[in-house]
DNA sequence: TTTGACATGTAATGAGTTACATGATTTC
DNA sequence: GAAATCATGTAACTCATTACATGTCAAA
């Protein structure tokens, strides 16, 4: 139940349309928190009944009219309380472990692409999370600098410290799952090599 | 979508009751995948429909009747099948790394207990995978002792290979995230003592 | 005698996914 | 002329969560 919340901080650095916010939601908060646009604009309009936004309605230049969401003092306080309340962590689900506590019913070579496409997959994710993480510390970050714009600058080193602390984090866990897999292939060698032994001298 | 292959898998060491079935996801295979018993009851149903169970209706002594399920051979092709179709990577969502990002908005004091409680609970979580781990090394684990004794010794290796290789990525996961938080615990201090110096001069 | 294990669910609700709908404008 | 961007959703569906329901038996 954290999508409210999300946008909620998303929209705490500024104003944004609807559309904005649904851009960001692929970019930079995406990588804490994905949504679809299908639950994004009816989430908005939630949040905006329980005073928690604040809308303006925006005439966009004959193709209809766009929504600007601003966070309202409501909202920040439902920001903090949110923050301030014990952390839902979620049920363990993750198919990749599940297959690999399983792998005994594989064929080595499905293994192999599997343990592959595993390093595959956080490998780019983690340079995404790098080249995201340098734009926040060299201010091209557009979303953050936005964001900093609102602040006095004795409190900019914190708001950027707690971004490039979750993207620490975030890179730490990429990094953490390529060298697993490594491992994997590893081990699926010294299992596959045990065969051929077997068979080698049978 | 992964609660009928978890269920396929579980169900692949041997036959087993629903209730077995619900008490296996309370212990081992709740490291990987958790479902409460009003999922898996229903999953276990629509996996015999389908024909990847076999169920047989169990006295119970006076009590009614359970239900003992073994997977079939359809049932096995399908595990197989799952294992070598590509891993459906879910969407990223994390609540305590959503809640990091924004921590400029939370009183210190809150920032520290945020992230005391990530550490607690993923120590906790790291005990209880290292408890495990042992237990598939040193043959205790009742779960696996059942289920190496359905296969010939020659696989019994790769077998408890890939069990301990989950649960040490599972370990690697919560060491990281524990390494994680006492970094954040120590970038708190770091902020907390510029502001006090600032003060100081004031 | 009450607690906990055994045994199997249903019902209501909420969260999340996938596909689709619509139409203008700008860029290649 | 086609593709991408802007802009906002709805509809149908599946997956997941929470709370509740029901009854027996064994052990403390």
């Amino acid at each position: 139940m954290s999508l409210p919340h999300a946008l909620l901080a998303l929209l705490s650095g500024r104003e944004m349309t609807g559309y904005e916010v649904s851009q960001q939601f692929g970019r930079s908060t995406a990588h804490v928190w994905q949504a679809p646009d299908s639950q994004i604009y009816p989430a908005l309009r939630r949040l905006a009944e329980q005073g928690h936004l604040e809308v303006e309605e925006v005439d966009d230049g004959g193709r209809g009219t766009k929504k600007r969401y601003r966070v309202t003092d409501a909202g920040l306080d439902e920001l903090r309380y949110w923050l301030a309340s014990p952390t839902q962590y979620r049920r363990q689900r993750d198919p990749a472990y599940l297959k690999a506590a399983y792998l005994e019913w594989a064929e080595p070579a499905v293994v192999r692409e599997l343990l592959t496409e595993h390093i595959a997959f956080h490998a780019e994710h983690l340079e995404l999370l790098e080249r995201t993480r340098a734009t926040l510390l060299d201010g091209s970050h557009p979303t953050l600098a936005r964001r900093l714009e609102r602040h006095p600058v004795a409190e900019h080193e914190q708001i950027v410290a707690w971004k490039v602390f979750a993207y620490d984090g975030l890179i730490d866990q990429a990094r953490t799952e390529i060298a697993w897999a490594r491992r994997g292939l590893d081990l699926a060698d010294r299992l596959a090599g045990q065969v051929t032994d077997r068979v080698g001298r049978a």
